[in-house]
RNA sequence: GGGCUCGUAGCUCAGUUGGUUAGAGCGCUACGUUGACAUCGUAGAGGUCACAGGUUCGAAUCCUGUCGGGCCCACCA
């Protein structure tokens, strides 16, 4: 049988077959891995993409980074579950829709009714959903597809259903009157954290209600005035205290209000004329003030953004036109005192990028506040940051902690109902004044059901349970099933933009459910950014779509480019570039493979992979100790979510070490075909999570069995023995480039290599069946004629003679203090005299019959050590 | 206003509790390559680690300040 491989590595025309299959083995689930019943879990649930729209970069990151971390625990023997599944993304979504009707037909969701425009939104989903699932395969994502969840399909309308009404029944969710943010186009509240801001420039007007009032006030929004009922000023101003209380009647541009003076500290007394005209309705700060106050609230704005009735001539207007018209009737009267150019924060919607309009509505609400008596009378918020501050969940990077945190201290409630139509609608049924709420509508005629839905954030916070089978799977606050096997989950990996909107919602919504937390750590990554540092978007055109790299350089390529090059947390740049630097080296991994293929055969190749062959020379030595440090280096890299530390590394092991070195040391020395099927199949052991294809594929061409659910090697970096191996095999490799670089200089200045050049090591911890042997290194990369391993007690005279024919170069490595080292010393000390001219000859008779001898003290393995003392030798060679 | 973060080679970035003469990939220069690999090899050039102080035997790393990017939060009307 042969082993033989294409010259150079097409992902094309392998990676759709390997995926087929894994996937038919069956072992993307758990329950058919074949494990021991104490088996420790290991889960992590993906973020549900959006199924707005196909998968981006970002999304390859996340399916790269936990199929590395979930490939790697199923090598490690864990019970190892990837949960996949797609968000509805409520309102996104709604949106996505409707400007694709209005596009093709020019229909608003009005326009076709709330039946008719989910039929779209569902037919819609559908591709999307086909087309996310289809990427997900084509990253090599090892997901369990038979766990398959979708955060608005029948389980999981019941988790909502019943998460609803365990909170209801708890107090914990309320329905309220209150200031809200308000967006106009999607005609639906949001939470105070869907709300961005944008710098603007905005116009400051500084005027007076009427002339017979005498405090002038400042505004950016004139129409809001219509719907004031005090004027607040700071009680430290001395200006105004002695207005402080009174009550005043105004004719503001025709309309009649009662405006009251009070004094509250958060009035600026530098900004503007130091007096806030007070609009309860549209802004949460007035509207607490209105509270202290004993204010009414007037409602100026309507959920349309028109001004609403009642305010004559501007009723019905659009809130600029309105302005518009208050700035020419105040100018008209004389009542405006000046307008000036200001930067404004202005709160856009963060989904349509309209201007928020707070005002008050009557809405669904959570209490994170409340004290719960199953959480031992805290309230969610005091629970939500517990977990973090004692550790029971840890963010990575650490600084997101206090982040989460200052998010969690300054939390309101929050307002979970929505005006879409696409969403869990809210499971409450109102008759009259009844109220009902309870997981499907109540027996009866004339129930209506709130026509309004949650949040999206409302079940995507659920996720980490409602995907294993909450509540099925709770039984009187007992775990069963999925739910106690995979429960808490291990690591929430995602985006730390998203922390606010889901992560904290995730551990406020599984300690209310299961009183435990959803998962021990939250690994942030960064966003990827385009080359030149933008923040890829489809507006922009400067996304790139995962399927192009993937068609062009492989999906371990772009896996690679992905998970190399960052640290968490922080955002990296993605370009092709990189992506083709490691098509290279996939295809560097797969030569590697060829060659090791090619001279070793069926015999070999048939050993078991946990099959450690015995060293039989210096590189065999060096290279299984190098492996071994790696093994142990990769496993602990991994364990703290160091990826790009351990793909760098194993990089480095794989081509500066095992290609370049040994491979080519292989090629002039026998018997290496134990010690290379050995390193060919502990790389690929160790490539797989990273890249799980070309691997499989190399595993495969050799293997009946799936290199996937294989056993993750073990370092043994540790014992004092191999530890010797490794030092000693570091010096002979520092030395051997040390030689390199005397010949190559050598050639540099021309002088003619009249004599062999040779090494001598003199290595005393040096593992015992390395003693002894001669190691030829005929290799004519490293210009190495002989090299002699000699041990304490040998004499390097003995050593010399050994050695074929004349030497130029001896260099000797000791590594511990003592004896020995001082007797190196103190030829070093001679031949610096030599070198000064003090002294003709080196002392040591072992060395006098042989010049130029020179003596090097590699205790401290590192290749730059030898740069003073190769120039002391070139100095030498130059005088001959 | 408060907080976080970054500034290291031409470019993109590593640098794990402070430790010899700071690394990688890409790019660049020179030479080479018919037998694992041109998706390759060998060698090389290129860095006052933003700046200024301080702590230390020793600082890219810790502290203070300055300059310059980026981000988050907040009730500036």
């Amino acid at each position: 049988m042969t082993y033989e491989l294409d010259k150079i590595y097409d992902p094309a025309s392998n990676e759709d077959k390997i995926y087929k299959r894994w996937e038919e083995s069956g072992l993307f689930n758990p329950d058919n891995l074949s494990l021991s019943k104490d088996s420790p879990s290991y889960t992590i649930v993906l973020p549900p993409p959006n199924i707005t729209d196909k998968l981006h970069m970002g999304h390859a990151a996340t399916l790269a980074i936990e199929d590395l971390l979930i490939r790697y625990h199923r090598l490690r023997g864990f019970r190892t579950l990837w949960l996949p599944g797609t968000d509805h993304a409520a309102i996104a979504t709604q949106n996505v829709v409707e400007k694709k009707i209005l596009k093709e037909s020019g229909k608003t969701r009005q326009d076709l009714g709330r039946e008719k425009f989910l039929e779209e939104v569902w037919k819609f989903l559908r591709v999307t959903q086909g087309e996310i699932l289809h990427q997900s395969r084509k990253m090599g994502a090892s997901l369990d597809w038979s766990r398959l969840a979708f955060t608005l399909d029948e389980p999981r309308q019941l988790a909502v259903r019943t998460m609803f009404k365990e909170m209801y029944d708890e107090g914990v969710i309320y329905r309220g009157e209150r200031v809200v943010n308000w967006c106009p186009r999607c005609h639906s509240t949001l939470a105070d954290d869907e709300v961005e801001y944008k710098e603007k420039v905005g116009k400051l007007y500084t005027f007076k209600y009427d002339h017979d009032f005498p405090l002038p006030i400042s505004t950016t929004r004139p129409e809001t005035k219509l719907g004031d009922v005090a004027v607040a000023v700071n009680p430290k101003d001395r200006r105004y205290h002695e207005y402080i209380g009174k009550d005043f009647k105004v004719d503001f541009c025709g309309q009649t209000l009662q405006i009251k003076i009070i004094a509250d500290h958060n009035v600026d007394p530098e900004f503007g004329t130091g007096a806030l005209g007070v609009t309860p309705a549209h802004s949460a700060v007035d509207a607490q003030m209105a509270i202290n106050n004993n204010l009414p609230v007037i409602k100026v704005i309507d959920e349309d953004g028109k001004i609403s009735g009642g305010f004559g001539a501007y009723s019905g207007l659009d809130v600029d036109s309105a302005r518009e018209k208050i700035v020419l009737e105040l100018r008209a009267r004389g009542l405006l005192i000046s307008e000036e150019e200001i930067n404004n924060n202005l709160s856009v919607c963060y989904r349509c990028g309209t201007p928020i309009e707070p005002l008050p509505s009557r809405q669904w609400f959570i209490s994170v506040d409340k004290k719960i008596p199953r959480l031992g009378n805290k309230s969610l918020k005091e629970k939500a940051m517990a977990v973090a501050l004692d550790g029971q969940i840890k963010f990575l990077p650490d600084r997101f902690t206090k982040r989460y945190l200052d998010w969690m201290d300054n939390l309101h409630d929050w307002c979970i109902s929505r005006q879409i139509w696409f969403g869990h609608q809210i499971p409450v049924w109102y008759r009259g004044e009844e109220i009902y709420v309870g997981l499907d509508a109540p027996d009866g005629n004339d129930w209506q059901q709130d026509p309004d839905t949650l949040d999206t954030w409302f079940s995507s916070g659920m996720w980490t349970f409602s995907t294993l089978g909450w509540p099925v799977n709770y039984q009187k606050g007992q775990k069963i099933g999925d739910l106690a096997q995979f429960h808490p989950t291990q690591v929430l990996e995602t985006g730390y933009e998203i922390i606010t909107l889901w992560v904290s919602r995730m551990i406020m919504m599984s300690l209310f459910a299961l009183n435990e937390i959803p998962f021990s750590q939250v690994y942030l990554h960064g966003m990827i950014l385009d080359q030149n540092g933008k923040k890829m978007s489809k507006s922009k055109g400067n996304g790139i779509n995962p399927l192009d790299m993937i068609a062009k350089f492989g999906t371990d390529a772009t896996r690679l480019a992905v998970l190399t090059g960052s640290t968490p947390g922080n955002d990296s740049r993605f370009s092709e570039d990189k992506v083709e630097a490691k098509r290279n080296f996939i295809n560097k991994l797969w030569n590697i493979s060829r060659f090791i293929l090619a001279t070793t055969g069926e015999k070999f190749l048939a050993t078991r992979a946990e099959y450690r062959p015995a060293p039989k020379t210096a590189a065999d030595s060096w290279i299984i100790g190098e492996l071994d440090s790696l093994i142990t280096r990769i496993s602990s890299h991994l364990d703290n979510l160091n990826f790009s530390l351990a793909a760098e590394d194993l990089h480095d092991f794989t081509w500066n070490k095992l290609a370049d070195w040994y491979l080519e040391i292989a090629k002039f020395e026998r018997n290496k075909e134990e010690v290379l099927v050995y390193l060919l199949k502990n790389v690929l052991k160790l490539w797989h999570p990273f890249i799980p294809f070309v691997t499989e594929n190399i595993w495969q061409s050799f293997n009946d069995s799936l290199l996937m659910v294989e056993k993750w090697p073990q370092g043994t970096g540790v014992s004092d023995n191999n530890q010797k191996i490794v030092k000693d095999a570091q010096i002979i490799s520092l030395t051997i480039s040390l030689i390199q670089k005397i010949r190559d200089a050598r050639a540099k200045h021309k002088i003619e290599p009249t004599r062999k050049i040779s090494a001598v090591i003199y290595a005393h911890s040096l593992a015992d069946e390395l003693v002894g042997q001669d190691i030829l290194f005929k290799n004519l990369r490293t210009g190495i004629d002989g090299l002699r391993i000699i041990k304490e007690g040998e004499k390097i005279k003995d050593a010399i003679y050994i050695l074929d024919g004349e030497v130029e170069v001896y260099l000797i490595g000791a590594i511990d203090a003592g004896q020995e080292k001082r007797r190196l010393a103190k030829e070093q000390a001679n031949l610096e005299k030599l070198i000064a001219g003090q002294s003709q000859k080196i002392s040591n008779p072992d060395f006098t019959d042989r010049a130029p001898a020179h003596i090097v003290d590699i205790e401290k393995n590192k290749l730059s050590v030898y740069q003073a003392e190769l120039d002391k030798i070139l100095k030498i060679m130059g005088t001959l």
